[in-house]
RNA sequence: GGGCGAAUAGCUCAGUUGGUUAGAGCGCCUGCCUUACACGCAGGAAGUCGGGGGUUCGAGUCCCUCUUCGCCCACCA
């Protein structure tokens, strides 16, 4: 590194060579290690600003997804590092219990085995093992697009830490009566045979078919029926009928108020049940009268409680049809073992045989899924681990409504609020082996049940002396991801330094469809047991999506591998991409049958920013180069003044797009709450400085000067604004701007642009470098007219500028040299041209550009182009003026907009009155 | 069923509290290997801002309505 020699510039950057090192680089200067002690929290002086990862999945493999959220994360750490906090990101990964047992049971089904088969014990061991083996690869595949975690404090949900706060935060619930054992219907997985929480059973539409079947009257009944012989009950799920225990009717419902009381036989399963009357029932619905089915359904269980029914369970675990708790003679033979869609059918043709179905219609309904296996959930009754959210909820709520915590984009606010607002309890115990088992003892001896969070586990009953079972049951996944953000930092030791330095983090960036599963509960955990937010800011991301706007998924094999772009295009390549994509709230939509194309604006990118390096590094040297604080003011030309000014801008422009990093104290001002995090504006205004504005002007002026001009004074801002450049871009194309900026003169040995100061505006520009601009605007007119009229781009052509004003032609005059090299024209000014011969064009301020091409010029053409552009001047004007004489706009518009439109007025009167004159003489005449 | 959001150039998106001639990237057309870059340079075409109505001196921006997409939530069997 250091070296300018041209060897040492390839026409492109070779990601692969570099990247790896670079990495290297930054761990061994251990930029991404942040200290305590450094932390203003905890006695230091640097504001700390911490971002916890999400922890993908410890079995997973990088996706779009990841690349996505975590170039964010980086980019955020990054930003704040460089400009001097102490910035802490804290990575790890989630054991994902259903998910991880999950594809342990499919390794086992391979060999023809199921978990039960090996034994719980021997199948945690073997999930441990495979973790062990082909966990943390994600972590590794991060490092290659760059993050810059704090890998030091990388975590892990079944470490010991974070499991010693699983442990605490059960037991102290426990103790507050927060959390409790509940009886009662849940969603349960007949694949994955554990319970899930509401939020993992997922809706979705479907077309299903509802069956209205009729009950006859028991016999003693029928004649106090009124002649009544049967009532018909609609339902959608017609095998759970074994299980019914009543058919209930509104009590106000006329039709069968003179059989409430009354008994029917259930068909198939022959028993005699009871109508009830039950406010549940919706008479509008069906028939108006319900079957009920307290096992099976959670409305019915509601129903059955009410009524004190039995509730029999005529289902196994898996879904197969059988006599469970309280259903003995229920099943009969015609579906025992089925599968509980196999026995729909055979129940429908069963009662289709006996008369009993008496219509078919089409429904259209949502059921439940599960979100790991997406089989459908069956309701089942059951004894399960809930916690109470309603208590917790409150100061979440409060959180967001006193804007001590804001999401972006503000819509999910709402939905959050929703979700708060009407929370259920949570149920967190699965019935699965992979995950944090439960602290909860049983004696059988005297059914003592014992919460305990010590790590010696309990050897026998302290009543009684029995012996002592724990519940075989684990936690919900998420009941360990709600304490990330505090059990990553040593909580619940209170004594950590971590949790004093860096709790609460600053911005949690994630997707939008864990808002509920993870983002709301965290911000519950952090008030109830650290008494704050986890986070100020939530910051949800898009989705990333293919051509057809379908999400990205392994299993639609539309995905996109990162690491596949990485290694054809470079991390910094997919970086930019990513964030220029962002905008906040879209989706990031790409091809996959196309990466040349999906990738091309950060590969084009990353090469153009390598080729400015390449030509300014090359033409700058290596020799010393004066700081631009020791050259005076008056040195700078326009174009230095210029490029600095733009340089300022592109500070400022950047700063506003990323935002306060922080609400200043405990709350957001309204005003700056829904500002910031706005990352494609932010690589916008970057890109457009060092590309539109340094790479296309200042570089293009720069290369005269620097062959027979102020070489020194051109070499120190070359170098500055270049420098400002890549620290502006570093956070987005980490790799490429290092590798550049090592080669910067001027830089100690081992200074890395990771760890350089981000950017301040200078002082503001004494001289008027807006005078610049008519020099860029002479040579966007002579350009233009070169391309119209064809004139060959070797050829130089002569050209007269026409000022008009004194101060124009002060301009002009001395950039003469400039407009004519950047536009392949001698170039004169104030000379009277020839009228016909010659192309014109008239400049923003008046100025008159007039480019003779003997024998070329069109007259008619050329009269035809001024004129049209006469007209609609004109067309302008005449709305401009009809604003500036209408009473209603002077009287009501703000000062500031009438007096930008009587500016607009003055020069567009300057503009027009030299056109007319333009084509007076040209073409009138 | 309830709630929310979106509709701007061929594609993906910007357009700040209503106020210049509605922008960018990709794609397209024309011409250029101008000794940093063809992954580039220069020039250019392309939008009745989804339809209709309204408020206003002024509407892509605010209101109503229709259409079409998307998202979240939901115990009507």
């Amino acid at each position: 590194m250091g070296s300018t020699s041209e060897s040492d510039f390839p026409p492109q950057f070779d990601p692969a060579s570099v990247e790896g090192a670079m990495y290297a680089a930054w761990m061994a200067a251990d930029l991404f290690h942040a200290r305590a002690d450094r932390s203003a929290r905890a006695g230091g002086a640097r504001a700390p600003f911490v971002i916890i990862m999400p922890p993908p999945n410890v079995t997973g493999v990088l996706h779009m997804g990841h690349g996505l959220n975590n170039t964010v994360q980086d980019v955020l750490i990054r930003w704040r590092r460089m400009a001097g906090d102490e910035a802490l990101w804290v990575p790890g990964t989630d054991h994902a219990g259903i998910a991880t047992q999950n594809v342990v049971e499919k390794q086992l089904a391979a060999e023809g085995l199921t978990r039960f088969d090996v034994g719980r014990e021997r199948f945690v061991l073997r999930t441990r093992e495979w973790v062990a083996r082909t966990g943390g690869t994600i972590l590794e595949q991060l490092r290659a697009i760059g993050a810059s975690a704090d890998w030091s404090r990388t975590a892990y949900t079944l470490d010991p830490g974070p499991s010693s706060a699983v442990m605490e935060a059960f037991v102290r619930l426990h103790e507050a009566g927060l959390v409790y054992r509940g009886h009662r219907v849940i969603h349960w997985c007949p694949r994955c045979l554990t319970s899930l929480s509401d939020e993992e059973a997922e809706h979705e539409e479907t077309t299903g078919t509802l069956y209205h079947i009729s009950y006859p009257l028991a016999e003693g009944d029928r004649a106090a029926a009124n002649g009544t012989r049967s009532i018909t009950v609609a339902t959608t799920r017609p095998e759970t009928m074994l299980g019914d225990v009543a058919v209930a009717v509104h009590p106000e419902d006329e039709r069968y108020r003179h059989l409430v009381g009354k008994q029917v036989v259930l068909p198939i399963a022959n028993i005699v049940i009871p109508i009830v009357a039950d406010e549940y029932t919706d008479p509008s619905f069906g028939s108006g009268a319900v079957k009920i089915t307290p096992a099976h359904d959670a409305n019915d269980f509601e129903v059955g409680s009410r009524h004190e029914l039995p509730m029999p369970v005529v289902m196994s675990p898996a879904g197969v049809m059988e006599e469970g708790s309280g259903a003995a003679g229920r099943v009969p033979g015609l579906v025992r073992g089925l599968d509980r869609f196999a026995a729909r059918e055979r129940i429908v043709e069963e009662l289709r045989a006996q008369g009993r179905l008496e219509k078919i219609e089409t429904h259209h309904h949502s059921l439940r899924h599960c979100y790991r296996c997406g089989t459908v959930v069956e309701p089942r009754l059951s004894d399960q681990w809930f916690v109470r959210m309603k208590p917790l909820a409150q100061p979440a709520l409060e959180a967001v409504r006193a804007g001590r915590l804001r999401i972006l984009p503000e819509r999910w606010e709402a939905v959050y609020v929703n979700w708060l607002e009407n929370i259920r309890d949570w149920n967190i115990s699965r019935q699965l082996w992979w995950g944090h088992r439960i602290p909860v003892w049983y004696c059988d001896g005297c059914g003592t049940m014992l919460v305990r969070r010590e790590a010696p586990q309990p050897a026998e009953c302290a009543s009684c002396g029995g012996a002592l079972r724990q519940d075989e049951d684990v936690l919900d996944t998420w009941f360990s991801s709600w304490l990330w953000p505090f059990s990553t930092l040593g909580w619940p030791r209170t004594s950590s330094r971590d949790l004093a330095a860096f709790y609460p983090s600053d911005v949690l960036v994630t997707a939008p469809e864990i808002l509920f599963f993870w983002v709301a509960r965290m911000v519950m955990a952090g008030y109830y047991f650290m008494g704050d937010a986890p986070f100020h800011t939530v910051y949800l991301t898009g989705t990333a999506r293919d051509t057809n706007h379908v999400r990205m998924q392994k299993s639609l094999g539309n995905g996109i591998d990162p690491l596949d772009v990485v290694q054809r295009y470079g991390a910094d390549a997919l970086r930019y991409t990513v964030v220029s994509a962002l905008g906040l709230g879209t989706d990031l939509i790409l091809d996959p049958a196309d990466l040349e194309r999906s990738f091309a604006p950060g590969r084009n990118f990353a090469t153009k920013l390598w080729n400015i390096g390449r030509f300014l590094l090359t033409n700058v040297g290596s020799g010393s180069v004066e700081p631009l604080s020791a050259i005076a003011p008056e040195r700078l030309t326009r174009a230095d003044h210029w490029i600095l000014a733009r340089l300022d801008a592109a500070i400022a422009e950047c700063d506003a797009a990323l935002g306060p990093p922080r609400p200043d104290g405990r709350h957001w001002d309204p005003a700056l709450a829904r500002s910031g995090l706005r990352l494609s504006e932010y690589i916008e205004a970057a890109r457009r400085f060092v590309w539109n504005e340094l790479a296309d002007w200042y570089v293009e002026a720069a290369k005269a000067r620097l062959a027979d001009g102020d070489r020194d004074v051109t070499r120190a801002v070359l170098v500055h604004a270049f420098d400002g450049a890549l620290r502006l871009l570093h956070p987005v194309v980490p790799f490429i701007s290092e590798s550049l900026w090592q080669r910067l003169p001027g830089r100690r040995e081992g200074e890395l642009l990771a760890a350089a100061q981000w950017p301040r505006p200078g002082t503001p520009r004494p001289q008027p470098h807006g005078e610049f601009e008519l020099a860029r605007e002479a040579v966007g007119a002579i350009r233009q007219i070169r391309a119209e009229y064809d004139v060959a781009p070797g050829k130089s052509i002569d050209v007269v500028v026409v000022p008009a004003s004194t101060a124009a032609h002060r301009v002009l005059a001395d950039e003469a040299a400039l407009v004519g090299r950047l536009s392949r024209a001698a170039l004169r000014v104030d000379v009277p041209a020839p009228a016909e011969t010659a192309a014109h064009a008239v400049l923003s301020d008046g100025s008159e550009v007039i480019v003779p091409l003997a024998g070329a010029i069109d007259l008619g053409k050329e009269c035809g182009k001024l004129r049209s552009e006469l007209s609609q001047l004109d067309r302008q004007l005449a709305s401009l003026r009809a604003r500036l004489s209408n009473e209603q706009f002077m009287s009501r518009a703000p000062k500031n907009v009438v007096e930008a439109e009587r500016e607009k007025d003055r020069e567009w009167s300057a503009r027009r009155e030299q056109l007319a004159n333009k084509v007076k003489s040209l073409c009138d005449g």
